[in-house]
DNA sequence: TCACTTGTGTACCTTTAGTTACATACGAGC
DNA sequence: GCTCGTATGTAACTAAAGGTACACAAGTGA
């Protein structure tokens, strides 16, 4: 492959990369690994030790814990042009990484190397920016999602996130499993719900699809 | 205004502090309040805009939220020498504070103007690490209790919480009703998970104390 | 000492969520 | 159309946690 061209054309279409300094611009280039994965692949599992700093070019990425027997709950996800806080995190504290990681879509990711990754952060005032950017957005994204969690009911978790999630469309492609993953429950307890919002005229549901129809009477 | 020797008193107590530029020190000690809290005084509340970065002295504070139905939940403690990352994220983004902040104990707060904190970022080192490691650790503080919110039961989390919060001598000098609170569940629920570690010989009760017998059979 | 406030113990009931166990439905590929 | 893996619907049961209600105990201060 030719990678040694792609960085350099991906580095541009970047706001933030661009208003790099020359000698930024630089060692960003020579350390840089663009990695292409495939839509569901597990990227990063917890207790690994993190190379560098995730820098999602392109597609969706899921952070999400395992729980002792087994469910899972989603985190948060990383969308492109946002950094994965938590390899950010390790960079600077030296940790393992804290969670696992998987791809909800096919997915670019830009790896800058965590010693060229601190050096960046030390000199350009546009790293510094965007880590506390970054900082911020997760600190809001994980008090909102524990807020919810103490506040609300399973069904009302569940509603938001169906609205949150539905493409412009009002249309959501996902199976249960995947929406029970999510919200740290199981199938049988979506499927339930699911029935409930159907029954309500408020929810249409089709193998691996739902459509909203109105979102009202859901929250 | 015979404030100006204060903070100059105070500053110099900390290591970050002393770190600075001169200038740095200059436009600090020209911008620093300082205030005292009596315990269980509530400073901030969600929704409120915040003049500046809080910098905990001395004491101890508790960022919590309030759902629907009145009951608290702790999200974290903010204790001496750490900043309090909400204040530092409004402070970034011109957000309204998110949630409720009461002092635990009696409390000395720093207070840095937002200008004053986002000009020491722009130029000075020290306030640019402490910023990252302030957001990384609450970070880590957030997706910890996220975690365990989804993969603990409540009696897991109390025998946790009470094992972290225990002084030295394995007392801890608390009422169910605060238990409660930093659990987000009611006094009743504690009191009745308290009985059962009681009748299981793991601890002993009286009224506003617990004291912690044997930690082994409580996780 | 006595009234009062605050904290604790506990019994009973309801709601919410997770578990088990199947039946059935869909749709891609033969 | 048929087959098979995957997705869904649902009923019955269990467990966890919250809510109500009230008795009682321990300090507090007039």
């Amino acid at each position: 492959m030719n990678q040694s061209l792609k960085p350099v054309i991906e580095l541009d279409s970047f706001n933030a990369f661009r208003q790099l300094t020359i000698s930024g611009k630089e060692l960003l280039k020579r350390g840089l690994h663009i990695k292409h994965y495939q839509r569901r692949t597990t990227i990063v599992e917890k207790g690994q030790t993190v190379s560098g700093a995730f820098f999602v070019i392109d597609g969706k990425i899921r952070v999400f814990t395992i729980s002792p027997d087994g469910t899972e709950a989603t985190l948060y996800f990383i969308r492109p042009d946002e950094f994965c806080v938590f390899t950010l995190n390790c960079i600077f504290n030296d940790l393992l990484y804290p969670a696992w990681v998987q791809t909800d879509l096919d997915t670019t990711v830009a790896i800058i190397p965590a010693n060229v990754y601190r050096s960046l952060f030390q000199t350009e005032k546009v790293i510094q920016d965007i880590t506390v950017r970054a900082f911020s957005t997760i600190v809001n994204r994980l008090m909102t999602e524990l807020e919810s969690v103490h506040s609300y009911n399973l069904e009302k978790r569940l509603a938001n996130f169906l609205l949150l999630s539905a493409s412009s469309d009002r249309t959501l492609m996902m199976t249960q499993s995947e929406i029970a993953a999510h919200l740290g429950t199981t199938r049988e307890v979506i499927a339930r719900m699911l029935g409930r919002f159907v029954k309500a005229g408020s929810l249409e549901t089709s193998r691996g699809k739902i459509k909203i129809l109105r979102l009202s009477d859901m929250l």
